[in-house]
DNA sequence: GCCGCTATATATAAGGC
DNA sequence: TGCCTTATATATAGCGG
């Protein structure tokens, strides 16, 4: 009996796989959680352990989305884009004066925006959870035009950085 | 010799930390490095396991900005702005009139955007690096006002996703 | 889908170059 | 920062509820 069970958990424990696309479904489905809740886990030990912002969109295989967001992610790129961070003053200067011309252009067509906002939020109300200063947890209301724009902006800028030489970007996808 | 040898060893390996704030900022910075890796491999791995689409933003202990992604991003975001995936089609809808509408109404200062992108690209060309699709590497030209404004509204529209009750959040947080 | 279990693969802290 | 090493903490595959 002693026998059985020692043959038992000889089959068990965790195994090597290859990382290549899980073909049975339900396994990745498995996988899918499992590996999401570790990743958020590691991403907020990232960002308590070195006090930085993260931010991160997941799709699922049903097409859903995750998200992930440490508080003050809006702060960190409102001050890149204004050029109050280290590198760069000369383009972050410009890259504030193109913003500011935006803003200007698109000020009405974002309060068109804004006003539909305000609606969802009529009809959404009643669903939402308390908040204490998380962007990702913030209910649609406290983000305004001029967050969303920031934001943009940060996508727009931080891709200008990815395109330089110097960007940082994942080398073990050949891994 | 031997025993100063053992000594020694026995003072190396990996340790037990905990997760709060590390104020050292040397160690700090190695830590954030090697964390920040071990947290984009972890996505890639997610991302091949799984065939799902990933972006994230990491801000860095000096405000620099570190991105991940995998490729498709873009165009699942687009399919999910436009309703194509499989739940809230009304809402969906609506969000797409509002994307066309805001389109339309932001498309000439959208043009003058385009323009200083690409006056930032001929000053930049030679210090970009070829690439195959992963947008998080895609240099300025290739990211046109279409998709800044699918991701400027996608933002827009995980943000009410997760205002509403069924969002999925990282409850790790307290831990 | 989540929880528990086990055995093992991986990530990583500390320290040095 | 990048790249070693070692020893150990953690993440997680496969299986059963």
């Amino acid at each position: 009996m002693m026998n059985t069970v020692d043959e038992r958990k000889k089959n068990t424990g965790r195994k090597k796989i290859d990382i290549k696309k899980v073909e049975k479904n339900s396994n990745k489905l498995v996988t899918f959680s499992k590996r999401r809740q570790g990743l958020f886990k590691k991403a907020t030990e990232l960002c308590v352990l070195c006090d930085v912002n993260i931010a991160m969109i997941v799709s699922s295989p049903a097409d859903k989305l995750f998200a992930f967001g440490q508080p003050d992610t809006d702060i960190v790129l409102k001050n890149y884009i204004h050029g109050t961070t280290e590198f760069e003053d000369q383009e972050s200067e410009r890259i504030s004066s193109i913003y500011e011309e935006y803003n200007r252009e698109h000020e009405e067509a974002l309060k068109t925006l804004e006003l539909e906002k305000k609606k969802l939020v009529e009809t959404e109300k009643s669903a939402r959870v308390s908040n204490r200063g998380e962007w990702w947890n913030d209910s649609i209301d406290d983000m305004n035009s001029e967050q969303l724009q920031q934001f943009m902006m940060s996508i727009y800028e931080f891709r200008k950085k990815l395109a330089e030489k110097e960007y940082e970007h994942p080398k073990m996808i050949s891994m």
